[in-house]
DNA sequence: GATGAATGAGCCTTCATTCAT
DNA sequence: TATGAATGAAGGCTCATTCAT
């Protein structure tokens, strides 16, 4: 038994996501995967090294290829004429939320074992790795705009990361609420413009001088 | 030996919690808690009933009175005669965020273990608790104060839900990023204009029809 | 809290019977016990000495009585004259069973602790205890009335032990079977033409030297 | 290590064997055999599955030999022309017997388990299934040959159980008695006899009808 | 006499990982 | 390469019993 028997490998990788799914990274057993796929545990060893390896191989793929994917359209952006830029972000913001989200829906299994199961994985905080991008590029232009506000220090970069973290957060909310694309497409319309609302308030309040007083609160 | 050791069930609490901070729930090992507070695992049984209920005592008690707290705030709130209610929101909001933080920052333990080490115990979801509480209040006042887009269908309650995680969320990075009360306050206080910015966008949209699309985007 | 309660000995005795036949001597919990009734696990202690204690309190007594009833009836047989012996027996054995009974269903409680729950403890061999009465006054009697077929030295002696205990046992069945006590009363009249049959068989076989072979035989 | 270390099953094995025979199913402890075998707990897991597949292991094997053994006996005289049944009965009855006691002689340790050890498995009540087809073909029998007393009713059913159980737990003292062989065939000639009698008596008391008054009993 | 917290050894079981075959 | 038995530590938990109060 020498050869590399023929579809073990995919098999493993999808009792392996079902059983991570089910029970969560530390509480699904190898063997049971093993056992399920048909195969050893020895082999899973060979094949993807340990546990983690296994998680890994269903995952990380999928998350530098989005790492990638926004990545470059953040890049793009910024490549822009800096007089181009706050004209054409709207669009570029939505086009690209357009692409990611497609990317998010063909490849929903693995955003469901980042989002459910990667605890215990050095996945646990993939999303910090998204934000990390997000807020790079976001002090990029806003120094490249010029933000009166963001000279306060330390604090307004902390805000940013967490509001950044917030939003990307409620974003995948489409995976684990198992929206359709639909759905999904409107929520995330809804989403893009509350965040954008707030944070203009946070760093351009300027635009909003009139009449803040009259606004209703509806979180106490 | 009867009756209670003097000072035990403090050196468990003060291990157990130790322990749970650096491991998490799950990998906190009962033997250890027990060696290290120097008594027996059957002593920790008898006092707390279980793993869990070690955790328990540590955070319910906590948790229980924050939702406690919390729902005072907005149940005072509610009580108010309907057209008080638009004008003195601003103040109540922040008056009663002003009593969350101070609670929050007076057991400050208790929410990091929440946060970060309560994975594997039923109070791994502990946030929903207080989203659950936030959104019916808000509810009742949006249905008060009249809110048009609110008629949009299940979309909108989802959409709430999940802005009220996000804030919610947001709010507990005080804890996580061990920000001192002063940092604390003034993030607090950004947070609250961004969300209240962006919840009045989606649901009260009138207020802001004017020169939308000059907006600044800082999320792609 | 010096003195005894009032009823709590009762109480406890009560919940031990129920958690014994619950789970059986071993596994029945002396904690759940003093739960159920209402005291603390050293009462019991103080009380009773240990767990076989409490146990020993429920079927002790029963058990002690039941051998002296039992003795006592086989002793006032063993007290007749020689020659009334074997004439008056089947009354005096009919009537002697009458009694037992009435007597194992006056405690049934007891002796269903005895059959079904006494695993572990010193009882749980205790139909023992009554064979070897049984045996001692069986011996006394086929000597006083002369019976050839004794000398055939120790597996008579042994024989007459197993069948005791396949009488004596199976004259339990009553208990365990939960028989009213018309149908007990039936079935042991059956049960005891069953024993003296197999017994006289073995013993006394000169009385059926007749025809043996066309005998019908149920067990292969 | 990889493929089975030569000589550790029968070593478990026999180990097992020996701590349930002390300490009984229950009290048996897995690390002591493991311990006295030489190997880990969980090997035994890997080769076993749990506790009671190791006792099963040793049981399991031999009873159902048994039974396949006892049940092929049964039906071979089950398959006799009806009128040759009576009359070929006890020489039937008796060369099965004499092939069960080869078997239990042959499997000695195993049946020990089952009567000594057995507490807390699924075998504790092992006997129950060879009664049980006893009395089935016991009943298949009785319909062939015709038995007026049958028609009593349910005690009957019951009595005829209750008969087999003594007659199937009284041929076991042989192993718990350790006799040897030749003493094994005496005693379970006599029991044979013994029960037969018994039997007849309830059943077919016609054959018997006289003098049975001067028939001396035993039993108080 | 009554209490019940503490004891601490012990239970069965599960696991990721290794490595001889 | 694939296998899967073996490892051995660790897991949570339960128990009868003790004894200071």
């Amino acid at each position: 038994m020498a050869k590399q028997k023929e579809g073990v490998y995919e098999r493993v990788l999808e009792c392996a996501e079902k059983e991570f799914l089910k029970k969560g990274f530390k509480d699904a057993s190898l063997r049971e995967i093993a056992k399920e796929a048909g195969t050893s545990t020895g082999s899973i060893y060979t094949r993807f090294g340990d546990k983690e390896g296994l998680f890994r191989e269903l995952a990380e793929p999928v998350l530098e290829e989005l790492k990638e994917l926004f990545t470059a359209i953040q890049e793009r952006f910024d490549q822009l004429e800096e007089d181009c830029k706050e004209s054409s972000m709207r669009s570029y913001s939505e086009n690209g939320m357009e692409k990611v989200l497609d990317y998010i829906y063909d490849h929903m299994d693995a955003f469901k074992l980042l989002l459910d199961a990667s605890y215990g994985t050095r996945f646990q905080n993939f999303l910090d790795e998204l934000v990390e991008i997000e807020v790079r590029y976001t002090f990029r232009y806003m120094k490249a705009i010029g933000c009166r506000t963001l000279e306060e220090g330390k604090t307004s970069g902390e805000f940013i990361h967490i509001a950044a973290t917030g939003y990307f957060s409620a974003m995948f909310e489409v995976v684990r609420h198992n929206m359709d694309r639909d759905q999904a497409e409107r929520y995330i319309d809804m989403l893009q413009k509350y965040h954008q609302a707030g944070f203009d308030t946070i760093f351009y309040p300027e635009k909003y001088e009139h009449g803040k007083d009259d606004l209703t609160d509806p979180i106490s």
